[in-house]
Parts: structure tokens; C-alpha cells; sequence
DNA sequence: AGGCTTATTGACAATGGTTATCAGTAAGAC
DNA sequence: GTCTTACTGATAACCATTGTCAATAAGCCT
């Protein structure tokens, strides 16, 4: 009875779908006018739980832009980060093993256990 | 003309002093906080301007926090990430030359020019 | 020291993204 | 079909941050 079961609605999977065709990084807001526009009656805080629910899952990546909006991104379950355009705002995931070893050997010479890591790398693209 | 003098004020020098003085990432509302129960009567909006200062002048690092608050943390000029913990939030400063190059290097090969980007680790820290 | 210009301050209003509220709705189990 | 209750959505509340603007005082000039 701890953990509530969870339901499959068609707003889930609004959102889920929007998220996975916008390209780069979106905010809720953002995310919650292109339903709109394509006809949905969604509601807003819907979208919000949503979104939260899919970061939870590992079904969506997030960041907080530098104005301090929260953005969501789809993505697959793998451990990877992002290069990410000033500009237009498109984004490329990335591998970074290297990187990897290196928060996870740095974080522990200071005595740092159990250590996660965000890197973002912000850019001018060649479009831009 | 263009660039309006800069004068000095008691206001500043605090918030400088405070944040000094303070460990860790501090937001402005705390520092606000701190500096009223030492007696000062500065006014919050005051700290604000006073903390997107001494960021621009790099003076301060700042950060968002995972709630979305912006963090600040008084360090020196050289280019640097943190070490965080998640518990006490007690904080590294740690070089990361070979980051460094990796980030430059991965946004060239993707075309992307002007590269900044961010790097913060977070663990728990021995005391924790 | 006195005066003057104007950057700065501070109290408060306004903004805006996010979260809480709560009655109504509908998903899944029986 | 019926029942339970998780979910939805409109709206209000929240809260960090920024804008406003009259009052203040820092630095310059004499």
C-alpha cells in the first residue's frame, strides 16, 4: 500500500509523444501550448506531473536552463550527457567514459562515496 | 560614457563579506537572513544586485540548485568545478585540466564553436 | 568643507515558473 | 456493470527573483 499503482491515461502519453518529437531541450510551459495547438485540452499542472513522472522513470533527461526554467528532454535509459547550442538549441548526446572514471576516482580522493555528476557543454553549432 | 562608474558601499562590501565567510552555496534569501540577524538592514533586492555583481566580476560562482534556487559561493578567478555533498553541502574546489580538453575537443568535432560548460559533481561526503 | 550629479539603495509591487488544492472523472479490478 | 481510488484540470497559492521609483549618499569638482 506504500506505492500507489499507477494508471495509463492518454495525457501520459501526450506528453510522452510531444516530448519525444520536439527536438532539444523543452520546458513544461512550452510543451503544454504545442499540445494545445495540436487541438489537446490537457491541462498544464498535468503536463508538469507528467513530465515529472518520465524523469523519475529515466524516460526523460532534465536540466535547469540558466533563467532557472526546468527543462525536459527524451531520451533512452543509458548514462550519457549533452553539447548543447546557445543559439538554437539544438542538442547532441554524447559519451563520456572518460569523464565517468574521472568524476568517480576525483569525488573519491576526497573521500566522497556513493557520487553522481552533471556535465553540460554549451555551444555555438555550425548552423549558428 | 557608455559604462556608468561603479561606486563602492557599505552593502557590498557585506554581502561579500558574508559570503566569504559562509561555507558551501548560499542562496540570496539565506544570505539576506544571515546578514539581518547580525544587525545589518540591508535590503534583499540589494543582495540580489550585490550576487549577480561579484558573478559577473568573478567574484562569486554561482549555481542553480536542484529546486531551481540560485546558489552562489565566494572563490577565486581560475577556472574550476565543484565537489559537492549532498548532505551537508560541503564544498570542493576541484582542477579538472583533462575535463578541460575533452569538452573543448568533443563540441570541435560536433562543430560547435565557443564552448563553455559546466561541471559539477555530487556525493556524500565522509562526514555524511 | 560645501554643492552637485547620479549610481545606488530599499520598500514594495509585479512577474512567472512551479506546486498545492480539491471536486469531478475515469482506469483497472472484481 | 459496479466500485475503489488514482488521475485530471481549473484555479489559487507559493516563492524566488526582478522591476519600480522616490530617497539617499558616493565620488568629483570647486
Amino acid at each position: 500500500m506504500s506505492t500507489p499503482a499507477k494508471r495509463n491515461t492518454w495525457q501520459k502519453d501526450a506528453v510522452k509523444h510531444a516530448l519525444s518529437e520536439a527536438s532539444g531541450f523543452v520546458g513544461a510551459q512550452q510543451l503544454h501550448q504545442v499540445l494545445h495547438a495540436h487541438g489537446s485540452t490537457i491541462g498544464l499542472a498535468t503536463v508538469y506531473r507528467a513530465l515529472a513522472d518520465l524523469a523519475v522513470n529515466g524516460d526523460a533527461d532534465s536540466i535547469t536552463s540558466t533563467d532557472g526554467q526546468l527543462l525536459y528532454r527524451a531520451c533512452g535509459t543509458s548514462h550519457h550527457h549533452h553539447l548543447i547550442c546557445r543559439e538554437c538549441g539544438k542538442t547532441v548526446e554524447i559519451d563520456a567514459d572518460a569523464v565517468e572514471g574521472w568524476a568517480e576516482k576525483v569525488a573519491g580522493q576526497h573521500g566522497f562515496r556513493n557520487s553522481s555528476h552533471t556535465v553540460e557543454i554549451f555551444g555555438l553549432c555550425s548552423d549558428c
